[in-house]
DNA sequence: GATGAATGAGACTTCATTCAT
DNA sequence: GATGAATGAAGTCTCATTCAT
């Protein structure tokens, strides 16, 4: 919210590596700045100056997909049922992962570099945690399933996926099976 | 069946390059197979000669876990319970993935370089295959779900483990954890 | 028609390593991108990035002396005398290839790397089609010879003239006499 | 002829090698000792006590082509037609040199590995030489044709058949064409 | 004599990053 | 700010030759 206002031409530079870098990210070729600049037709310091690393601008391209995670995450939290919101919630979060490789590894890495990423990060385990609890309150849950535990998990059942099937045909539908059967045991009692 | 036998000496390089390539891998080190011939005092080309590839050095190093799982599995064939063998041999497969990286990377992959692998890999399936029908038939097991999950959804178990705590310390319980999770999900029926 | 303008540092160093080319091919060792990055005193890179492989390096090389031998070859369209001017502009091919190993090496290439190379390759064909055609008309040349044979039969003497004498000593002289005898059985009429 | 006989196995090992690397040569591998090892199924020492070097067994699976040679040229002495003589001894030359790399390699070097080699070569050198000779006393010859020279003309015809058709159609036609054009240039007076 | 594992120099190539223009 | 040429470490791999068994 902070940043320094772009120049007109800046900010289109912006905008198309970003839009590059996401359509290299779906197409699954690994991010290369000098890549990037080439196919942009930039130079290679142009990109540098945007994005000093290639994790910046990977989080960059997931940006917008956290964010909408983080808004659906939001607007579940006014389902009056709990269970509903919760599960829908994951589903979102699986699907997203599995149709944008950038978010499966945006979520799943250790560290961030820019502090947008972690901020929005940082409110989806908090969202997540929310509908958690709700869920717990309003029936029975695994009680030693924790709140941590959700984005990990959500990164398991997306990497399933890909490991049963690399290539692109319905990764949805066997993603939507893998959750249910997990979410199958989250509602189980521990034995 | 066995390859035609090395001299000793290059037995003994042999059983050197795995060693270290072992250590390599549980150091969380990539292999590289220079690196390998520096640490272990041999010229490029020995190791080379050996291993054509860091993904046959690869799927040699974890060539003994996979003959240990598959050994295991083929032992919880003669349980008595079937439910509890299924989940003993899901149990060890996950445990061994998230205590060997090399394991967690083979498994993974699509692909084999070594046929020993791929053998190994078959086995597996098929033994999980077979453990999975007793269960089904002895209870309820989800219908939607596949023998051909199990292996996807242990190599989810384990990378699920390995985003929650990237360190060592109690992954062994979360693995756990996540396993009975999963498996409470196994058991019920779907919505 | 020209590629893109260099930057002027970049131009420089371009000529530096043609420059150095240029020796290496003249002293006969055998051209390596590595060995000429070397010598030059830039990063391999710089030498890739300029030239992908040796043989476009070699190509460039021999490109100057390429279109020295076209030039010559369409002023001596304007001799009156088209005996002599078959005669001035095979003498010219020969000598310019037993003066300049990366010409010979280039011509007798079945397959070139750069598009300017083809180019100047079917330049030079094409005028010596053209020469010999006119010899032709005005006088009698062997019925069964074709002007696909010109380019390989100057290889093959420029060639002898290395085989009778690999070092530099009248190596000029050599190959005008060969030349000398071939264009002797060039005018004579087949058995 | 004064060689240290062979043991019998070790006779049919030397056997073995030179068949194999004439395959190799006919099928224009370049030789490399450990390649023809592992095609005869030998270890590389074996090959290497028998050929010190590459050039060394180039040179002995050469040799039978290169008597061959020297056997004609002998015969052709007999000849009473000098000029007949002469051009079907060039006319082998040639066509040898075209239909066995080893050939053309060995006749083009300028220093041989086995005495056996120069002996062979020098031979082929005289006999040329006396063929040229009696031809010139028969009739008209350039006189500024040298015997060394013909050698070195033989290899730029075989060049010049091979710039013309690097694979394997009709290049004895071609060379034959070459030839008789070079011959007829042989008899033709200097300008 | 035979074996073939070992050697290691060195060729080729890529790529993240810097910095002069 | 923008450019893109330059960098060079680091990786991959080949192959002629040696030498211990």
């Amino acid at each position: 919210m902070t940043t320094t206002p772009l120049r007109k031409d800046a900010a289109r530079n912006w905008q198309r590596i970003v839009a590059v870098a996401r359509d290299l990210v779906d197409e699954g070729t690994p991010l290369q700045l000098n890549d990037v600049a080439r196919r942009v037709g930039l130079g290679v310091g142009t990109v540098y100056r945007h994005f000093p690393t290639a994790e910046a601008l990977l989080e960059t391209v997931a940006t917008p997909s956290l964010e909408a995670l983080v808004a659906h995450g939001e607007q579940a939290l006014s389902d009056t049922d709990p269970w509903r919101a919760l599960e829908g919630f994951l589903l979102r979060t699986v699907e997203a992962q599995v149709s944008d490789p950038s978010l499966s590894t945006v979520a799943a890495a250790a560290s961030d570099t820019l502090p947008r990423t972690t901020e929005l990060k940082q409110s989806l385990s908090s969202v997540g945690n929310t509908l958690l609890d709700r869920a717990r309150a309003a029936g029975t849950i695994r009680p030693d399933f924790a709140s941590a535990d959700l984005v990990p998990l959500m990164c398991g059942v997306a990497y399933a996926v890909q490991v049963h099937s690399p290539g692109r045909a319905d990764r949805l539908a066997t993603a939507e099976r893998y959750l249910a059967t997990l979410l199958g045991g989250l509602r189980a009692t521990p034995r």
